[in-house]
DNA sequence: ACGAAGTAGTGCGAAATCGTAGCATCGGAG
DNA sequence: CTCCGATGCTACGATTTCGCACTACTTCGT
């Protein structure tokens, strides 16, 4: 019953405001972690989308991480010119293609990948109960917030 | 064990990757269910954090949104020139002041809470358990992150 | 097979983000 | 009281975000 449930917020609680804080806060965070990685925590997760992916389109990018379509193909441009991600022809569509991590990518992604552990570490540490637990509490928020959005 | 936890997503699954993830959605979501209002997902969580807080500086706003001190120096221009916050001196400190929202700026928060509520109601519908339980796990993982910021 | 409608991605421009540098003020040490 | 380091905020500018409008290709209906 103190700071993050603390006077300031009484009836603006709610998954959706907590999710907004708890991301900024994360992001902070890892920002300051990843310092001197030369990526910051969207190009961490980006990255670590790519990795997970293997080689995917401009537009199921967007859809993974709601971002829209420009915001998107603004990333490509930049990472393409960092030399972190190559662009492949998409064999069954002229319209689009397909971006992978290059060698420099996956390698930045790796190096960054340590600091990001320890921090994750300690957050880990300081969580009162399992991560996996928050974790799939994260996974049903976000499936129920897909949902929601789906519902026209 | 689909969609959200597909094979795009295996080793880079972690409590604050799938924070990020979700709160992307969320604010995804949000922007598309305050549409009209003249408020966006931003706008609205910083409303809701001047509401609950009465009066705050503009040092304590960053703080609660884990942003840097320029971006919220901007948000309060804004906001000031849209005639929803004020700017009162602060008693204590002549080198800051504090923030209230102004009447217009509280009726505005009201009628966008309308659209927020509903797509509020449309997730926690869509929640498989009840929402107390995944606002729990945030505020518990906020704090895991606050105190891993904190360890210098 | 053809045209209309839908879908993938991008150029551009307006607005937002945030690091750096700088100013005003505060508060503690002597 | 007088410094001086610490703190609160902001001007500025480089970078990023994203809506709109547009082109290129695909797909569906007939």
């Amino acid at each position: 019953m103190r700071d993050r449930s603390s006077s300031v917020n009484d009836e603006a609680s709610n998954v959706l405001f907590d999710t907004w804080l708890t991301a900024r806060a994360a992001i902070a965070l890892l920002d300051s972690a990843l310092a001197g990685t030369g990526l910051d925590a969207e190009d961490f997760a980006v990255y670590s989308v790519l990795r997970g992916a293997g080689e995917i389109t401009p537009g199921e990018l967007a859809r993974w991480m709601s971002a829209p379509a420009t915001t998107v193909s603004a990333h490509v441009k930049r990472l393409v010119a960092r030399g972190h991600v190559r662009q492949v022809p998409h064999p069954e569509d002229r319209r689009s293609y397909r971006i992978t991590l290059t060698d420099a990518g996956l390698q930045a992604h790796t190096t960054a990948g340590r600091q990001f552990r320890s921090a994750l570490g300690d957050v880990e540490a300081a969580l009162p109960r399992p991560a996996g637990e928050v974790q799939q509490a994260l996974r049903d928020l976000g499936a129920a917030i897909g949902a929601a959005a789906r519902r026209p």
